[in-house]
DNA sequence: CGACATTGGGTAGTGCCACTCTCTAATGTG
DNA sequence: CACATTAGAGAGTGGCACTACCCAATGTCG
């Protein structure tokens, strides 16, 4: 398969697979010739998945490519493929030391263990912080029930992960940790106007 | 409160401010002659407000403009000012006409009604198909289980709505469904973590 | 009173990002 | 052998969120 035809098969201007190639995004093609190289079905899929995560992922090209350099890093464990995409994605700002006290309350309540310096830590500190300055304070007892639901969902998260090989499963976990997320939230919103439409009749 | 205390106080520049001030993100001051404006501390909260959704909201300045214009509208109900706020919220792209039956049965299994145009039922649908773009499938079990999850939020968070005013009622549908979306994403990849740990034990 | 800083209002420029265009030389293809 | 296509790389584009600058008018302080 010719540049073009991946590109075609992808729905991808060559314009712009050839500038995935050139920023790593894309693996290069086995060259057959000086201005000829041949691509497979590995790079079609690999093509897909940048644009999943640069679209509906929400990833910048520099975050996508260190995610995919997680994914194509052999020997990780999946503890740490996983603990490698969480630092790459998104809301982790270089934010100051922001006020992790509340966002230690509730793993506490919870019994969660996580690293001291877990981005994930630092980004629900962040998110709490941004909520206090735009007037909102949300209670201890309101991000519990937040927890306790996002947690029936990580458990499972790591439950689906295959443990046939760490490759794969370094790809399902940052595939879904990226993805499903907005599947998440549009869920959550779902619910909301089903929620709002029970609770206030008669104002659709 | 002239308009350098303002942005003082906010932490924002001064330059950043008139720019929000040409947007329409925050309403002019009370003007006091040809060259000065007072501020009061409305202005200050709602600059607040701004900051917290362009930033850790993600939303872009029109975006933002759109969801304050929401909170702005006297009369708007509650269910209505939801519906808007979802409408100009990120995750509705000008997507085509994506396959709505994963997402309907979705919402089938759990006795949700929405409307038939909702944004957040089309950010659903786009998101599966960036998934199974992306190699991935989810199940409906799968599915089903982030929709309990995002039921109980979705749930709680209207039932938290003041009714005293609907002034109130719509800032806090807003400021809500924007800002705890990153809190939600924190602490499942907090679960995630926890439950890593302890599937995957010695990896630390 | 007068030097100086600040303001509202507006225009233009900046830096970043994700492409997208253009060019060249080489090489396939009908 | 005319013509299209390719790899590779540099430069350009458009959008966005600021940010710098300018102006005349005005407030303020010694």
């Amino acid at each position: 398969m010719q540049i073009s035809e991946l590109a075609h098969r992808a729905g991808v201007p060559v314009a712009t697979v050839k500038y995935y190639l050139r920023e790593g995004l894309v693996p290069a093609g086995e060259l057959t010739g000086a201005t000829r190289a041949r691509y497979g079905e590995e790079h079609l899929e690999r093509l897909r998945l940048v644009r999943a995560l640069l679209g509906p992922g929400g990833l910048s090209v520099a975050r996508a490519r260190a995610v995919l350099a997680a994914v194509d890093t052999p020997g990780t464990s999946v503890h740490a493929a996983l603990g490698a995409a969480h630092r790459v994605l998104p809301g982790v700002g270089p934010e100051g030391p922001a006020d992790l006290e509340q966002a230690r309350a509730v793993l506490r309540l919870r019994g969660w263990r996580v690293a001291d310096d877990s981005p994930a830590l630092l980004a629900l500190a962040g998110a709490l912080e941004a909520l206090r300055a735009a007037g909102v304070a949300p209670t201890d007892e309101l991000l519990d029930r937040y927890a306790e639901a996002a947690g029936r969902i990580g458990e499972r998260d790591v439950a689906e992960v295959p443990t046939g090989s760490v490759a794969e499963a370094v790809r399902f976990v940052v595939v879904n940790t990226v993805l499903l997320e907005p599947v998440l939230l549009a869920l959550r919103r779902l619910a909301q106007e089903d929620a709002s439409r029970r609770r206030f009749p008669g104002d659709c």
